[in-house]
DNA sequence: TTTTTTATGGACCATACGGTCCCGATAACG
DNA sequence: CGTTATCGGGACCGTATGGTCCATAAAAAA
C-alpha cells in the first residue's frame, strides 16, 4: 500500500513489491493473487484506515470547525517530510485510471463517498455549533471540501509551497466560516 | 500529446505512439529523441496551447467574471463526449510524477504558473470592473481558482456526475462573488 | 547529372515485465 | 515419530518494453 501509494499503480514493478514485503515471487502470488489484485486491496485498506482515522478525529476534536480547519491546514505539513508530497492513494488512483478500470472506478467511487459522509458529519455537527448557517446543503458543501482538499494535494504534488498552501486553505475556509 | 493527456506516461506504450502518430521508430526517435523527450515536448506544447486559448477567451470574454464562470461551469461537459474525463496534462502529470523527476517537475511548475497568472489577470480585471473587492489578494485569489479548478476536475476523474460539478462549481464561485 | 544530405522502414537487441511452476523446507497434526 | 498440509525460494517462461543500427529510398544541393 504504500509502495503504490508513493509511486502509483504502473511505475510500481513487482521486483519493487517483493523488495518492500520481503516476501518471494510465489509467497507474493499465493497471498495476493497479482499485482493488480493487490493494488484493489491496497486501495481498499487505505479507504478504511484513512475513513476510520478521521471519524476518530472528527470524535475527538473540540469542535466541527476545529476538525475542518486542522484537516486544511495540515496539508501544508506534506510539503516536507520524508513521505512528502504522496498525496491521497485514493485521489492518485482516480488521476492515474480515470474510468477506464470498472473494479478500479469502483473502489475509488466508494473511497470517495466515504470522504464525502465524513466531511457532511464534520458540516453537520458544525451547523449545529452554530458555526454554519442551518439552511446550507450539507451534502454539497462536504463535496466541495473534498474538492477543494484534492486540488489542494494536487496542488503539493506540483511543487507549491507551504506558503502557498497555507494562504490557499484560508480562502477556502472563508467560503465556510 | 493527446495520447498522453489520456493515458498518462507510463501508461503509453511507444508502439501506442508509432500507431497514433503513424511514425515508424526510428522517425519518432530521430524527430523526438526518446519517449522521454517526447513527453518534455507534449507537456510544454500543450501549456503554450492552453494558456494561448485562455487568454483569448479572457480577451474575447464579457466580464472577467463571466469568463471565470464559464470556465467552472464548462467543467461538467467534460464528464460526458468523446475526450472524457482526461483531465488536464499539466495537472494529470503533477499527480503522476510529483516531484521525482527533476524535468517534469520543473515542466509542470512552469505550467501552474502559467494558469496562476491567467487567473491573476482575470481576477485584476474583475476588481477593476467592480464584481471583487480591491483589497483582495489577487495572487492568492488566482492560485485558489487554480487549486478549486484543478479539484474539480479530479471529481471529474473520479466519476462524479455533471449534477455534483455545477453544484460544486457553484459554491467555488461563492467565494468570490 | 552527380553528389551529399536527410528520412524511413524494419531487423535486431538487451532487459524488465508480470506470472507460473516445482521442489525442498518447515510446521501442524495424528 | 510419521504423515500431511502449508509455505517460500528460485528457476523458468513468453512477451512487451524502450532503444539502436543499418541499408535503402527520397530529396536537396552541387
Amino acid at each position: 500500500m504504500q509502495l503504490f501509494w508513493r509511486k502509483g499503480y504502473e511505475s510500481t514493478s513487482l521486483n519493487d513489491l517483493l523488495r518492500e514485503t520481503g516476501l518471494s515471487k510465489s509467497s507474493l502470488y499465493q497471498t495476493f493473487g497479482s499485482k493488480h489484485l493487490l493494488f484493489e486491496q491496497s486501495i481498499d485498506r487505505y479507504r478504511q484506515c484513512l475513513v476510520k482515522d478521521l471519524k476518530a478525529m472528527l470524535n475527538n476534536a473540540r469542535s466541527g470547525r476545529q476538525f475542518i480547519e486542522d484537516m486544511f491546514y495540515s496539508v501544508a505539513d506534506e510539503v516536507k517530510g520524508k513521505n512528502a508530497r504522496r498525496g491521497c492513494l485514493v485521489m492518485n488512483t482516480a488521476s492515474e485510471f480515470a474510468q477506464s478500470d470498472l473494479v478500479i472506478a469502483g473502489l475509488v467511487k466508494q473511497g470517495t463517498r466515504g470522504f464525502y459522509d465524513v466531511f457532511e458529519t464534520a458540516v453537520r455537527r458544525t451547523q449545529s455549533e452554530g458555526e454554519i448557517p442551518a439552511n446550507e446543503d450539507t451534502r454539497a458543501l462536504a463535496i466541495y471540501l473534498v474538492t477543494a482538499m484534492s486540488g489542494l494535494k494536487t496542488q503539493v504534488k506540483a511543487g507549491a509551497s507551504a506558503a502557498d498552501i497555507i494562504s490557499t486553505a484560508k480562502i477556502i475556509l472563508s467560503t465556510l466560516f
